[in-house]
Order: C-alpha cells, then sequence, then structure tokens
DNA sequence: AGGTTGGTGTGATAAATATCACAGTTTAAA
DNA sequence: TTTAAACTGTGATATTTATCACACCAACCT
C-alpha cells in the first residue's frame, strides 16, 4: 500500500517534470522574438537568458511584487503592462509608472544578491509575461556582458526619471492637475478611452472616490472628457 | 600696434595657462585621497581621474545645477554637503536628499553626452569641493573600468531609493510627519542642533513660514525639540 | 538711544481635500 | 423579474493647509 503510494508519487513528479519541460519549450521565446524586444544586448546575453530565464505569466490585476518582499528574480517584461507603485504601510498606494514589454523593473535589478526588499509594489494591468532571472546572475553578467551593463543603466536612468517627474506632481500640483497627468500617462498606454472606474483612480492617486468624480465631472463641464459607466474618452486637444 | 597687442595677447595666454596649472597642483587631489574618498575603483580610473577632472570650489549657499541647464561635466563630490531639490516652474522647491563627499550626483553621470537638461536643482549647503568631470568621458569610462560602471549602478540605485522615500513621504503624509522626516535628515547629516530658520525649512518642504512655526510650537510642547532663535535642537528619543 | 531688519507667534479666514451620509442608476446574479 | 452589488452624483461637514494681517522681539547699524 505505502509502496504503491510511494510509486505513484515517483510517478507523478516524473510525469510534472516532463510536462513542465514541455510546456517550457511551448512558451520559451525565440531567439529572433528576444532581439526585437530587448536590441541592444550581445548574441552571448541572449543566449544565457534563454537558458537561465524562466517566461512566466501572470494575470490582469495579479501583484507581482509587495514592499517588503525578497527579491529572488529580475523581472523584464514581454508582454502586457505592469503599473509600479509607492506603497504605505496601512494600505496607501501611489501609482509612479508603467512597465512596457522590453523594460525591466528597475527594483529586481539587484547587484548584491543578499535579502534585497522590493520597496515598490508591482501589479498586472494586463494579461503578461514576462521573463524571471534568478538574482544570482545579476552580478555575474554585470561583470560579463556590456550590453547587460548598459541595460541596467539605462534602466535605472529612466525610472529614476519618472520618479522625478512623480515627485514634481505630488509636491507641487493640487488634485485636478495630479488628476489630469494621471489620466494622459493612461491615454499613453491605452489610447483616449479610460477604462477605469473612479475608485480605481481614487486608490491610484491616494484620494477618495468622491474626489475624482467631483473633479471627473468639472472635467466633463469643461469639455475635456465624454463620460460612460466604467469608462470615459479624453477628448481634450 | 597690432602686432605689439597680438604678442601681448599671446602672452597673457601663456601666462594664464601657467598660472592655473600651477593652481591646479596646488588645489589637486593626491591619488590617496581620492582612495579614500572612493575606495573601490581601479587603478587606471583614479589616474584618469587625476589626469581629466577638474576640481572645483563653491561656497555655502551657491547654485550648482539648475532644471533645465544643459549638463556638461559630471559632479562627484569631494568635500561639504550638497542638496539636491526638485525645482518648480514658478520658484518652489522640493528638498530630495544630502550628497556627501564619496558621492556623486545622478543626474550628471550621463551615458549619452547629447544635450542632457538637468531635471534637479543642485545647491552647496557648506563650502564645498568637487570634481567636474567632462561628459565625453562618461561612454569611454563605462566601457573601459568596470568599476566606474560599478560606481555608476550604485549611485543610480542609492538615489533612485533616496526618490522612493521622498515619494513615500509626500504622497501618504501630512505636514507633521513630514517636518519630522525632514528634521530626522537634517539631524543626521549635521548633528541635533539644527541651524535652520523656520523660513527655510518652509521652503525645502514647499510650504509656508506660518505653517512650520505652529508645527514646532506643537513639537516644542510635545518635549521633542529645544527652541532657540535661528536653531533648535533635536532632543527626542 | 533710535531705527531697521529679519525671525518668530498667533488670530482670522480661505481654499483644498477628506469623510460621512445617502440617493439614484446600471449591471450582474439568482 | 426580482435582488443584490457596484458605480456614480451630491450635499453637509471636518480637517488640513494656505494666505493675510499684524504684533513682538532680538540683533545689528549709526
Amino acid at each position: 500500500m505505502t509502496f504503491i503510494t510511494k510509486q505513484a508519487t515517483l510517478l507523478l513528479k516524473i510525469l510534472t517534470k516532463i510536462v513542465s519541460s514541455v510546456l517550457n519549450l511551448y512558451t520559451m521565446l525565440s531567439i529572433e522574438q528576444l532581439k526585437k524586444l530587448f536590441p541592444d544586448w550581445e548574441q552571448g546575453l541572449y543566449e544565457s537568458v534563454l537558458e537561465n530565464a524562466e517566461l512566466k505569466e501572470a494575470n490582469a490585476g495579479e501583484i507581482l511584487l509587495k514592499k517588503g518582499q525578497n527579491i529572488k528574480s529580475a523581472m523584464l517584461v514581454v508582454e502586457g503592462t505592469i503599473k509600479l507603485y509607492q506603497e504605505d504601510e496601512d494600505g496607501g498606494e501611489y501609482f509612479m509608472y508603467h512597465l512596457n514589454p522590453g523594460e525591466a523593473c528597475a527594483v529586481t535589478l539587484v547587484c548584491n544578491y543578499h535579502h534585497e526588499q522590493s520597496q515598490v509594489l508591482a501589479k498586472a494591468v494586463t494579461d503578461i509575461k514576462f521573463l524571471a532571472i534568478p538574482i544570482t546572475f545579476m552580478e555575474k553578467w554585470l561583470n560579463t556582458y556590456k550590453s547587460w551593463h548598459h541595460f541596467v543603466i539605462k534602466t535605472y536612468r529612466s525610472r529614476y526619471e519618472e520618479l522625478l517627474k512623480t515627485i514634481h506632481e505630488v509636491a507641487f500640483k493640487n488634485m485636478d492637475e495630479r488628476l489630469e497627468f494621471y489620466i494622459k500617462k493612461q491615454v499613453d498606454q491605452f489610447g483616449v478611452t479610460v477604462k477605469l472606474t473612479h475608485q480605481e483612480i481614487a486608490n491610484d492617486l491616494n484620494t477618495s472616490r468622491e474626489v475624482i468624480s467631483r473633479l471627473l465631472k468639472k472635467m466633463e463641464h469643461n469639455g475635456w472628457i465624454k463620460m460612460n459607466r466604467n469608462a470615459f474618452d479624453w477628448i481634450k486637444k
């Protein structure tokens, strides 16, 4: 009885392994796809990534990274869009920027692999695919591939600039201007039809739903937007 | 007449060059000092820096970099303290972090030397000395010195983290907590005696002097500070 | 001493935002 | 079709912050 159970367990493990490796073949990227996403890398880096990265998926709305969570792998976006937030201890969130295919999450590109903790919250906005690279490779690749080095620096630089913009908004602007700035980012990402509820916007800007409702009403009066349920169109300019 | 003028001009140029190189000798750093400030560099990098960087000075209060200004050289702090601000179009400022000896101003570490503009405001808090490295070397050094590469990444990473903290404060906290956070940074830098007027603090936090005065009064009542004219002591904890 | 300047204290009021309360409306579920 | 849940609109009120007005005081100048 126990013998049979053990045999079955073993068989299950083997089968799982086979299935997952077959799936991996199916879902793995071709080197050509990789080159399109990350055009400036060296040949060897593409190969290293294919060999060592895991292609993962997540559904829209899923939380990919929480503040305080240990970082165990770098995240490179392959498909879909991720939203990056600053997260408060007691539930607050503040939206900072989007991550798109070909971009990497800066906070996960850690050089020293000693228990780095995430300072941000990352959420999948759409269904996504991303490459997860164990952080043990981070230091090694920095020393091996110049193009990786440049990629890391480029990533940090562009994210640093996004954070500066965020600080500019939140330190100097009132909610009406911050909302406009927010909507514009949304429009750049997904087009003039903004499919978000007032509550969702309020959460992203760390304010209350009523405030957003009133400000959107005002924008409607000004002829900046055309409102629908669960969505509105940005028609300004 | 023109001949004599030309001769004189030439002489002046030569003299200027001699004087400036003598001055350079006087003010230049030794390689030992450089190693103390930037411990993890390669030998060749120290030499390159000594050869190509200019050691500059500035007085307390001087503005080193303004938003929108073209970046022509990287700044490495040698002596004194610099304050980094986000700057608003109409005069507002928001303090983000301090830069100390051995640290570099991230925004000036540009890889591409095509008219990058500063996104920040940098002010000398004390009299300072810093190394100015023409940005033509940035790309070259990235390709030549691994230690430079690591230095740049380390710089970006730590500044990115500072910006995250700033966003956390300004997005989630009320002025009383932001003031406390601000004072603590000040105390970490210069000790428990905070030599700032209410007006200066108000400017750094983009608020008004009255607000800071009232909040400091409250802190005094709570026994967190001991107030004097032009300064106060942080005595909490 | 008298005057000027800059720093501080504080009331009164306005503006921006947060919170509460509740009504109406659409959508989805039973 | 009825019911429940989610989304939106809006008034009333509280809190936080900004702005204005002015008084007081210490330091410095002459």
